[in-house]
DNA sequence: GACCCTATAGTTAGCTA
DNA sequence: CTAGCTAACTATAGGGT
């Protein structure tokens, strides 16, 4: 492994990377209640940081831990460096939200879509919630629906015995494309759809 | 994703997570020329770090590369304040991270929900789709549909005719709960359902 | 602790837009 | 720079020794 050596695809990876390199530190925080700080330099010399509860926490622990004197500066560092946290939480937590948008919209959508196809359809409901005119519509499909069926039988059963194509498409001209979803050959519904 | 429970599990995690943070840290640094420091706290306060060059190094830059004096007794209240600033985003980010992955499996459930039920229902595919022996079930279920939906418009044609409790409920008695919904009322399903 | 194993979940290089 | 994509590749939980 080396410096890689075309300068676009190093800024990418560098951005990949360093967003991987702090995912996989936050999600060390949260299952293992650790804190963490981290500080890059891109080789642009830009500064990225990381820090949970947050990065100045963590340095003054340690500071405090190993007794080295906190020069005058160090406030001020502290400070830019909790405005760069703002900013970078600031930034993650807009993207999220948008993401949070778009996976409720599209749930939204599945919904409506399984609540469409149950109020549609109408005939899939306890028999005794039918008024008497839907039942008669569906006993007249129930009719409808059981000839057709018996057509495709038997153009399947002669196509079966005899497979030349000249006889079954004359016997089984009335099957066509239709499909057999009860709803779809209904002319009369007495249900309003809004 | 939360904190784990099993401290043993979580000991174990913590130490080959941290492994992988340092070596997703080094990768970074020798493909990007990156300059990173690290800081961790355990779950057991123990502190470990890393850092390319090292640790004290990138700090030193941090400190010395954001000269920005401000020393008054205010800054305390400031500081506090954006302490809170990023404990609060912190907060955020993680609940709509979590209310994102709550979204996404849902809406991922629903998928499923729709796939299966369109495999299920074999019967609502096109009729040249089916075989033999499915066209077969198909009509003796035309049949049997008809015969009860058939039973139920009398009882309720009697109904509005006598509403006597009694009556009503001797014709009826073919009649009750059942769904008309076809598969449910299939006994054989050609297809497996896996 | 360290090391090994495996299934699976997650990461990412290179590419396009 | 950001986002989406795919085919590799990698990390890691949970189980051993």
């Amino acid at each position: 492994m080396e410096k890689m050596s075309k300068q676009s695809n190093l800024q990418v990876t560098f951005s990949k990377r360093r967003a991987g390199l702090f995912k996989k530190a936050s999600e060390l925080c949260i299952l293992c209640g650790a804190e963490v700080s981290i500080i890059i330099f891109s080789p642009g010399k830009k500064v990225y940081s990381f820090g949970h509860p947050c990065v100045d926490t963590v340095i003054n622990r340690l500071h405090s831990q190993n007794p080295v004197p906190i020069d005058s500066d160090s406030d001020h560092l502290v400070a830019f460096q909790r405005d760069a946290n703002i900013r970078e939480l600031n930034a993650q937590l807009t993207h999220v939200l948008s993401q949070l948008e778009m996976e409720k919209k599209r749930g939204d959508e599945l919904d409506q879509t399984i609540i469409a196809k149950q109020t549609e359809n109408w005939w899939e409901r306890p028999v005794e919630e039918l008024t008497v005119q839907q039942l008669m519509v569906l006993m007249a499909e129930f009719d409808g629906l059981k000839n057709e069926v018996d057509k495709e039988k038997e153009v399947q059963m002669i196509k079966a015995v005899s497979p030349m194509p000249y006889y079954a498409a004359k016997v089984g001209a009335a099957g066509g494309t239709r499909s057999y979803d009860v709803g779809e050959s209904s002319s009369f519904n007495p249900y309003e759809h809004p």
